[in-house]
DNA sequence: AATGAATGAGCCTTCATTCAT
DNA sequence: GATGAATGAAGGCTCATTCAT
């Protein structure tokens, strides 16, 4: 990324650079950094070509600040602060699932973050060790600590981890396996109604092994002083 | 995708073209439909640009012909294969996951069929259709009527399609995500220990939520006639 | 042809876009649409090649902005208006010859307009439609209504039309067959002088079968009601 | 031109040979040298790629060929020989342009001969000087002779030459600015009759000012020994 | 004698970037 | 501060030609 000549003020009185940003990130999300071209985002925010070069040096500035701004965003607190609460576990868990989820369907700016992370991930660029350094792991870890409660278990173990995957795994498919599930599944209309079926589904199907889990682990415990204990030791 | 104007023979005495569509499976693979250049391509199989052109058409035949060969690959036939097997559902079920589990490490052609998927799903092509129909949906339906026959709902029930995802979720995540998994968990090292790790802990996962629902539906299904009757309580 | 997406000033200020006209008028008229090659066009204007695709979208739209000023420039004005003069009908038919034949050695721009309309007669283009409804056609009709009044037949009678075409032809043939009449006809250098003799020559051999025609019609008007009856007494 | 390197026997048993030629004629005609291409016409000949350069050396080497036959083929033959008739010159002359108007509109191999030239005229080859040379010119002389004759100047007089320009001109306008006539003459359908029709009236055309030449000098050849002097004596 | 395979040159086009105003 | 104009690099594709068999 070529380096920016001058840092520009960013205030509110400067809408060419914001409709830049926000066309820049609809396209971003759409087609990921290699196939969007500046000339399509120019249009699209009804700028010059080189107004992207002159805001932000280059096509790359763009969209690493795309992606800082991305990342930054109301939902990503949503599902963070879901994470803060104070309630059982299971109830924060559900919580958070149901956020994420329903971010899948919002009509006014359809899962745009989850989209660049999937073409992120499809396609690195630089700035994806950020995005993973920035979100990923902090995201991960709180995670990673409020299974780890839930199944008796530190949050680096390995079976944390595998839980945290799982769920994760079950959450992202509906975003990165979209036209696959369309499909194969044409009565997947992720209406509201069908998005909180989806989150309850996830939910549900989670906690039934980690609940499952704790409940063993609960078992031995009793014996036991140290309930990290894991059934399988070994590592 | 210009029509080739003649079927060439693909015996093994072709060379250049085995070695074309080597080359152009990783990379493929690696950069996507897009990002990958026929020039590369060649320079990799040590053959000329216009040979593409020559025993392909154009870059969409090659492409066209990778996925249609990556499709027909022996791991996939062997998650079919498996599907087939006339053991216990649950038997069954850890077979075929913990086949496709085992692709993702594998040291020759590292996990490069999902690869290709995993760009078509961000960014897709004409191939991603009959990618869809040729195997996603055949796959899907055996999944379907396996899970089905577990938990005692049809296979087109939503609940059934619930399960699969999530299950599908769980395994491709790896494949997917997996930049963002090496950077929120340093300790995933995929050595075929922890590959067969991983694979028992979906199973181990999915089986969990399965065998719970269908005692819930046995228990239900001795009163009720109609078992599409969602049995999930909480909500 | 890729339609360009702004409307650019075509200023005199703009000296690129019109040295790329000149340059590619000058080569279209030379080799045709296919032979010519936007990188001899771009050197020839001293401009980049890239340059092409900036002010005209593509290499035909180069091409069509070519053929639609070539034909609105002042010769093709000059045979149109020497069509409206009130001239007696021989002397117009005269003068239209004239015009048009003087244009075949002129100096600075050489009958660049009927090559490009050789050109596109001999390998059709997209422009061709055009340049036919747009030229071809309200030529025709004044020429045909001008020989129509002279040798008293309807403008659409084939007889007139026959007429047209045989001017037409003796008129074109110099510019069409060009190479031919120089190899046949050492003496042919077209100075001043001799295109001023081939005009009066064309003027002359068709005026003298017009007149003679109408005599033939005037007389047998007076007999008959159907002039339509072709008078032509041979064969 | 590439040197062949070997002179293949042209007999009638080397049916590749014969099967290109015939193919590489009817392309040749339709889309001129330089759009037409040895891959077309092979494939048309139902022969390799590489029996072209085999055959022929290369492309230029089989176009050679095709103009050479092409010009020695039946048509221009009976064109030749209808000017060796001892007919009255008025007769030949119509004679003339019935043979050369018919094959505008023939059936079996429309008017490839002269599409070749047309082609040849608009864009030339190295083909084109023999072209001229071994025809352009020898058919040129006779159709002087005649005029000449006709009106009583010298072959190679420049009236002579004016008036076979113009007649020639009549006749290839219908060849070469077919698209233009079709466009601006709708009822313009080639049938045969219309075809004579068309014939007679190129001869009428052209025979009411060639006769009434003659009469003019033929009055003055009383007084004059000379009858080359023409009215227009200059140049 | 004939051909399938392969090649290098050249073409049109796209795109991010730069420059002068 | 902002933009219209211009550019160089690179990509996909076509085609005549050549090579090895």
């Amino acid at each position: 990324m070529k380096s920016i000549k001058r840092i520009h003020k960013s205030t509110d009185a400067d809408p060419t650079r914001e409709k830049l940003l926000v066309a820049a990130w609809r396209i971003f999300a759409d087609r990921g950094y290699r196939a969007a071209t500046i000339r399509q985002i120019s249009v699209a925010a009804g700028a010059n070509v080189a107004a992207v070069n002159y805001h932000f040096g280059d096509k790359l500035g763009l969209y690493t600040e795309v992606v800082r701004q991305s990342m930054q965003t109301a939902e990503i607190e949503a599902v963070q602060s879901a994470l803060d609460l104070s309630a059982p576990p299971e109830e924060i868990l559900r919580a958070v699932i149901r956020t994420r989820v329903r971010n899948i369907c919002r009509k006014d700016r359809p899962d745009w973050h989850f989209q660049i992370l999937a073409h992120e991930l499809a396609q690195p660029t630089p700035a994806l060790r950020q995005l993973i350094e920035k979100v990923g792991r902090p995201l991960a870890n709180r995670l990673l600590e409020l299974i780890g409660k839930m199944i008796g278990l530190p949050a680096n173990h390995e079976k944390t981890r595998l839980c945290a995957v799982s769920i994760m795994g079950q959450v992202v498919v509906y975003t990165f396996a979209d036209p696959l599930l369309k499909g194969a599944w044409p009565e997947l209309k992720l209406t509201p109604d069908q998005v909180e079926r989806i989150a309850d589904h996830i939910a549900d199907f989670s906690l039934s092994y980690i609940q499952g889990f704790r409940a063993k682990t609960s078992a031995r415990s009793i014996q036991r002083t140290r309930p990290s204990v894991k059934p399988r030791a070994s590592k």
